[in-house]
DNA sequence: CTCTATTTGTAAACTAACCGACATTTACTG
DNA sequence: CAGTAAATGTCGGTTAGTTTACAAATAGAG
């Protein structure tokens, strides 16, 4: 891969933008690149060499199995987001992985112990990093207080607001969301059954809130919601 | 405070290893020290200065309060453990407060602002503080998918277990621990109702596999449980 | 354009756990 | 040691959501 592309992929995530070009340049830590297509699945927890991933283009689900065979879905991962052993440690006993949603996705990856490196040597960074992984921390809690207090409609706005706060197209209160994710993947987002979210979706159209569809879901008024 | 005592308290988290004794003293960061009764409150996420907080006896339950009053235990702080805005972020969306749990604690604390600059100084220690908030992160992970998959009485098991583990003290397969939680907080902590945890527990006992007092929990055989 | 697999829609039976209500026990406080 | 507050025990009625089961619609492949 030429230097340049390889500043540019880091670049683009926010975490790296203390760095000075050079200084990303010199490092030159990204070892991986791949390309993957819908419903291809990609390990990391028991990958041989641990590794830190950055989604370049796509949507993919982080999905982990526990001994019963129930599947969840801890985090839907989008152009720009880090994935992977984030937690610096690598975990034999989390049964996680990537299943990739939209048509085609590209992935570029670097060694866990090369970003070790990276941080050590770069302690802004490092600080940042820290950060970041505190923000996901409290992400996760938030879904857990919302699991425990709130019920599966509730759970259902709170998740369509956020996701069209992250990715959808305001034009005013009408905002439209792309959609890649069928309803049993909303329904294991927010940890209910299919049925419920289906039932919970028709209801929300039934009142005009949403329109639903397999491309899109526009949501007339956002205040509304 | 004296050098000394401050140097011990640091140097009691496993966090703080990797300095030598002088960095440490030089570093000279705690700023707060105080003691606590059963009951009793402190703020951390509302207080005025961001701090990062060590508990140095005794225990205490994190809790959140969402808009609609529902209160969860989010953590159990124990001696050793830090807690506060670990994230490094102050924000005042979440509203989280500390609850001492035990006749007495004490606590020291620094500023956020101060611990950060140690940690630009000393990538190494930045570096074992992420590991430590994504471990913490993995546990917020865990709860999450507990809480999905699992029924009430699986996790009140996994609970026992873990605090068996964590602080029990084990002769064989025989396990003591020492017991400052009411059955109102252990329904919280496995997000269950009181009712539901009484009698869960009471079954656990009839089974003869646990026995319970408000002073200690007698598991009889750990592996049986 | 047809065939097939996936996704979505719908209904009824079932259940784990909540909730309210009240009794009983334990521990602390003056 | 009496009085009070907190913690524990117990019981049905209620309910949100699951589960099973099947039908209908849609999308993608050849």
């Amino acid at each position: 891969m030429y230097e340049e592309l390889k500043y540019w992929y880091l670049r683009d995530h926010k975490l790296f933008w203390t760095l000075s070009m050079s200084q990303i340049k010199q490092l030159c830590i990204i070892t991986g690149f791949k390309k993957a297509n819908k419903g291809d699945v990609i390990y990391f927890s028991t990958s041989d060499v641990p590794r830190i991933f950055l989604l370049k283009k796509g949507n993919l689900k982080i999905v982990s199995v526990d001994e019963d065979g129930n599947e969840t879905i801890k985090e839907i991962i989008q152009k720009g987001d880090l994935f992977g052993e984030l937690s610096l440690e690598s975990d034999s006993e989390v049964n996680e992985y990537a299943k990739v949603l939209t048509s085609e996705v590209s992935i570029c990856s670097f060694l866990m112990s090369d970003f070790e490196d990276l941080l050590v040597k770069n302690p802004n960074l490092a600080l940042s990093y820290t950060k970041f992984v505190g923000l996901k921390m409290k992400r996760f809690k938030n879904n857990y207080s919302n699991l425990v207090s709130k019920d599966a409609k509730s759970r259902l706005v709170t998740f369509i607001k956020e996701w069209a706060k992250k990715e959808g197209k305001f034009e005013g209160n009408k905002v439209t969301i792309e959609n890649y994710l069928t309803q049993t993947d909303i329904a294991q987002i927010i940890c209910t059954s299919r049925q419920t979210a289906t039932l919970l979706l028709n209801e929300l159209e039934e009142k005009n809130l949403i329109y639903y569809n397999r491309k899109e879901i526009i949501i007339d008024d956002i205040q509304k919601l």
